[in-house]
DNA sequence: AACAAATGCAACCGCCAGGCC
DNA sequence: CGGCCTGGCGGTTGCATTTGT
């Protein structure tokens, strides 16, 4: 699919538009192998022809294991809107309090859903003042509420106390504990484990290779089928609920990825919030 | 059944910030 | 200190799918 703009010269001979089964192969094969050290000589070590940002995009988005797919639920759209009320367009701070979901992904929710539902909501109810994306960035980046002053956002009253650590949550959101674990491409920064368990699958580069030359026709065609089946490409039924289960097992010792995965309450953004800043110092603290 | 319009979303782009030399 | 390189972010695009007529 040639999607975008018009296609920059220099990237002239190089795949665009939608990632083929193989293609995604590749890229998880090798960023499992070797990790990403470096996305521009990425595409090259590992076979692709896709720029490096291409290649980035589709793992952050699309490939990582850590991500969650199927619909947005109830709560977690809730913590888009109050979060988007808190910190306007920033997309990947709000993703980092939303484990398992992309900046992109969020994005595109906020655009199709959020945002409509919202100006519903306010068309039913003048007199309720949705904070606008622009205004709430603004407005926030500017002159810092003193203390005991309430911002209101959706509804939803948050007292602003400089000791309580909004302020600098609003402005120097911390990395989520998923980001604290795998990082924020989903992979460790060091590969050590020699056991492949990315997707359940057994890829190696060097058995792509042998793969490619050896496997028949029908071993190819049943192998790219189980990996659509593990991307969600293929209505395969169960998938999700092992990727739920998967899920479920995390949570446990992740008091923000805990939070959202059992009771996620929108009206409770503040203590998701507090989780968040208090992991966040406990972890720099764990590294120091 | 056929066509048009609306919607969803993956993937693209340019820009910017931070690190390195 | 300034230039270059890379990664990351946010905005935008357009194809595929769904819904309406």
């Amino acid at each position: 699919m040639g999607r975008g703009r018009a296609p920059c010269c220099e990237k002239v001979g190089l795949n665009k538009g939608s990632w083929t089964p193989e293609e995604d192969v590749r890229l998880i094969s090798y960023i499992r192998k070797h990790g990403h050290g470096n996305w521009r000589a990425l595409p090259k070590q590992a076979g692709l022809l896709r720029c490096g940002k291409s290649c980035r995009l589709r793992w952050i988005n699309y490939l990582r294991p850590d991500l969650k797919r199927g619909n947005f639920s109830k709560e977690e759209e809730d913590t888009i809107i109050n979060l988007h009320g808190l910190l306007g367009n920033k997309w990947s701070k709000i993703a980092s309090c939303l484990p398992g979901r992309t900046d992109n992904e969020i994005k595109n929710v906020w655009n199709t859903h959020l945002k409509k539902r919202l100006k519903a909501s306010h068309q039913f109810h003048p007199s309720t003042t949705p904070s606008s994306p622009s205004s709430g960035t603004t407005s926030l980046s500017g002159d810092r509420p003193t203390d005991g002053e309430v911002l209101s956002v959706d509804n939803f009253d948050i007292p602003l106390d400089s000791n309580h650590g909004m302020w600098e949550l609003i402005h120097d959101s911390p990395l989520s504990p998923l980001q604290q674990t795998v990082d924020t491409t989903g992979v460790p920064s060091e590969v050590t484990d020699p056991v492949d368990d990315i997707l359940g699958l057994p890829i190696e580069p060097e058995l792509w290779g042998d793969f490619e030359s050896s496997a028949s026709a029908d071993e190819k065609q049943g192998w790219l089928t189980l990996l659509e089946e593990e991307l969600g490409l293929f209505d395969g039924g169960d998938s999700n609920e092992a990727e739920m289960d998967t899920v479920a097992e995390e949570e446990d010792g992740d008091p923000v990825r805990n939070y959202f995965h059992r009771s996620p309450s929108s009206a409770s953004t503040m203590q998701l919030l507090d989780s968040v800043v208090l992991n966040s110092s406990e972890t720099t603290e764990t590294n120091s």
